[in-house]
RNA sequence: GGCGGCGUAGCCAAGUGGCUAAGGCAGUGGUCUGCAAAACCAUUAUUCAUCGGUUCGACUCCGAUCGCCGCCUCCA
């Protein structure tokens, strides 16, 4: 554990990079909403939880204890309207989208949340805040529902910065005469036949979208607590209700510093349900391996726009080779005694600074693109030194390049990146492409062998035409000073 | 209409009031090879949408213009 010097992170609530401090000194509390329940998951959603997840290996890296909770919406009505569609109970169907997304978490590597609550477990919690809120009269019984009532909470609008005037002038709201004030919105809502419910001191019914990241983040992390992040389309009104029915329920701060990581866009348009232009993860992890996915999430930072396109996960995937050649180039590197080779200053001061100029760079506000840049330039560095060192490095040199190598998995783990064997990582990969290939790995080796007969005896046209010959079922042969060896040829 | 963001090489993408404007992909040249391929190395922006302004000095700060995107309704 070093000692920490600052990291940066951009607040949405006044737009500013701030030093962060956590509120108790060595422990971060960090709530992430999740999703709603009701469908596969997209690449948008692929995107939140692999920024969260490098956010908080990182900061645990670094040396904190962080508690991480991240909810799902298990009752809302989309969720009801398609599991009436599909004529089954809400239960069943977030549950089996819950179970997706694990599957989903899993195959792309991310950890789970310390915590993951759902909305329908915390019912009493969910309760016990709206009559909090009504106690403080900053909410209202009406029709069945209640309402939370906005002209009486001063700061409504800080987040996302804007207020109440301006929010109605340009305001698309459904007309509902048991509000106060149009942009009243719902704590509790009075269930409708068949759909699920819960009794509560205003009638049979259920919560609200809102209330119940205030109820569980309150329950899990106190009322004031550090971290509270989501995509920027949670910023209004998710989050801006949020903070107003936890800050008036408690009368104390909320989240101390709110992350928000930008959208995954197709074609410069976001990609939504409602466009029908997403891609879920599972489709995504058919044809890419989910660190080839993670390069490029981790590529852009994680507040800009990142634009979806199989071009841009083919170069990350040439690029992630990279890096995994690199690791596996390096063990290959024979040990001599010779002390004539030196590796320069420069490259050593290189390899060197590594671990200092990465965290510089995660620190300022998590930025893995340029953490990645740095770990790119040293990787040139040791391909450039094992390619001058081909017949091997003193035992002094062989261990700082070797302990860089380590170093580069050490932090590429934090992004989720290079967690895999290289040589493993390698094989596998040749061995996946092959499935696509109509012809045997022992038919290739039978027609190497009699090509490397051929070449012995210097004929070269058949040699060349045996080349040819596998060239068109997409083998790619390649001489080496070990012999020939084949890999398959990328497909377009 | 209100609010916010973006515009950096063929593509993607960092970054900074003044040292060589990271890095990846693609391209080009080389090493290697019988020729190739793969891999590796080298190289690729006198310039950061346009026009003004502030400054000794701006791509970076300010203003205007053009273009793109997002939020204001469910949404990661």
């Amino acid at each position: 554990m070093q000692t920490t010097p600052e990291t940066r992170v951009y607040n949405t609530i006044n737009g500013k990079k701030e030093t962060f401090s956590p509120l108790e000194p060595g422990r971060i509390g960090i709530y992430v909403c999740g999703i709603t329940a009701y469908d596969y998951c997209h690449i948008g959603h692929a995107r939140s939880a692999l920024v969260f997840d490098m956010i908080v290996k990182y900061l645990r890296y670094r040396g904190f204890q962080v508690k991480y909770v991240r909810n799902f919406t298990d009752i809302d009505d989309k969720i009801i309207k398609r599991a009436n569609e599909r004529n089954t109970s809400c239960e069943v169907l977030s549950d089996e989208f819950i179970r997706a997304f694990h599957e989903d978490m899993a195959a792309l590597g991310v950890a789970p949340a310390d915590i993951e609550p759902k909305a329908t477990e915390h019912v009493d919690d969910i309760i016990s805040i709206i009559k909090d809120l009504i106690q403080r009269e900053l909410a209202y019984p009406a029709g069945g529902d209640v309402y939370f009532r906005v002209t009486r909470f001063k700061e409504y609008g800080t987040l996302s910065g804007r207020d109440l005037d301006e929010m109605q002038a340009g305001a698309r709201i459904e007309v509902n005469e048991n509000k106060e004030h149009p942009m009243d919105f719902a704590l509790w809502k009075a269930s409708k036949p068949g759909e699920p419910t819960w009794e509560s001191p205003w009638g049979p019914g259920r919560p609200g979208w809102h209330i119940e990241c205030s109820a569980m983040s309150r329950k899990y992390l106190g009322d004031t607590f550090d971290f509270h992040g989501g995509g920027k389309d949670l910023i209004f009104p998710h989050h801006e209700n949020e903070l107003a029915q936890s800050v008036g329920a408690s009368g104390k701060p909320f989240a101390r510093y709110w992350l928000h990581h930008g959208f995954v866009t197709i074609k410069d348009e976001k990609m939504s349900k409602s466009l029908g232009n997403f891609l879920t993860i599972r489709e995504v992890l058919e044809r890419f391996h989910p660190e080839v996915l993670r390069l490029l999430v981790f590529s852009s930072h994680y507040r800009s726009p990142l634009d979806y396109s199989e071009a841009a996960l083919d170069d990350a995937a040439t690029g992630l080779d990279r890096l995994y050649q690199c690791l596996a180039a390096i063990k290959g590197i024979p040990k001599t005694k010779a002390t004539e080779t030196t590796i320069a200053q420069s490259d050593r001061e290189r390899l060197e600074g590594l671990e200092g100029r990465f965290n510089e760079a995660m620190r300022d506000d998590f930025n893995s693109a340029r953490a990645l840049g740095i770990i790119f330039e040293v990787v040139k560095t040791i391909n450039r030194i094992v390619q001058e060192n081909k017949d091997g490095l003193p035992p002094q040199y062989l261990d700082l390049v070797s302990s860089t190598g380590k170093k580069i998995t050490e932090l590429a783990t934090i992004m989720g990146l290079l967690t895999q064997e290289p040589d493993e990582y390698l094989r596998r990969k040749r061995e996946e492409m092959l499935t696509g290939i109509d012809i045997s790995a022992e038919k290739i080796e039978n027609l190497i062998r009699e090509r490397t007969e051929a070449r012995a005896l210097k004929d070269w046209s058949r040699s060349d035409a045996i080349r040819d010959q596998l060239l068109e079922h997409g083998i790619i042969l390649k001489d080496g000073p070990e012999g020939t060896s084949w890999s398959v040829k990328k497909q377009t």
